[in-house]
DNA sequence: TATTGTTATACTCTATAACTATA
DNA sequence: TATAGTTATAGAGTATAACAATA
């Protein structure tokens, strides 16, 4: 009687998480990483990876904001933040101005191009929201809740 | 009048996150984000990574399994296991036998040492599960459905 | 002295592709 | 030919520390 395929380990077919499947931080590791492929595959195969496109989006939304409060509006340390600033200032995507209150600091805005392109975005960011959104259904605001509080409140 | 701190941009205090405030991926990398870096600093200190205690969760739970199944679980492809299972053999923490049916399969099993660990681990890892259940608290239930599906569902 | 942003550097996590050995 | 696991390698993404300019 010869071995055949899938005999070998004795039912080993689903695997038990133990513990782990009540583990909040298991699945949010899971979502968030399915969300990020899920993203970078429709957007950002359109040049604009998660974490360009959440600071072009802070910045449209914060005309005038610098480096350190971009950093801290998107969790990112400031030394993480020059190089994304780098990238989009380079694409002529924003404008690097220096405030004349404050000559450290460097005032973000969008240019016309970045604001095209992000009317480009849109569509496929839009898409990938509603993904979620209809995944989500009618969890969504609890859902949100939950996960505002674990990024504020844990320690 | 001399221009003072914090007044130079007008009206920046509170950063505008726009349509980003609304959208489940970017909180879902803010609280994967945080409940990372938590569990790194409680647990982690205690010399096991979260990639590598959740290696060692599945293997307790499903002794025998081999390294693609335990990715699958996982979520990460056999190449990234390698390391993790070289890791935790290296400390011996884990067993690898050859399968007895199949020569290429390699079984994984948790050792005396390795439960030892878990046991001193699992009150850390309790504290930070708690935590989580605790910012988490009635809408526990409906986060993980969420996250699940999110996990599952997304293309 | 403190703060804004940059640079140099290094670390972690991950995947792709090519490989070995088995099947 | 196909599969289990390894190796070599590379690329994101991030942070720490030291720094320059400015406050």
């Amino acid at each position: 009687m010869v071995a055949r395929k899938r005999v070998s380990p004795p039912g080993l077919r689903v695997v038990n998480l133990g513990t782990l499947d009540d583990a909040i931080g298991f699945h949010l590791r899971r979502a968030q990483d399915a969300s990020f492929r899920a993203f970078a595959s429709s957007a950002g195969r359109h040049d604009l990876k998660p974490g360009h496109f959440a600071a072009l989006l802070v910045i449209v939304n914060n005309p005038g904001i610098g480096q350190g409060a971009l950093g801290q509006a998107i969790s990112r340390d400031k030394s993480s933040v020059t190089p994304i600033i780098q990238t989009l200032f380079n694409r002529g995507l924003i404008d690097r101005q220096t405030s004349a209150f404050d000559r450290r600091r460097i005032q973000l805005s969008i240019t016309t191009s970045g604001r095209a392109l992000l009317r480009r975005l849109v569509p496929h960011v839009r898409a990938h929201d509603r993904k979620l959104d209809t995944i989500a259904g009618a969890d969504k605001p609890v859902l949100l809740r939950a996960l505002r509080r674990i990024a504020n409140e844990i320690s």
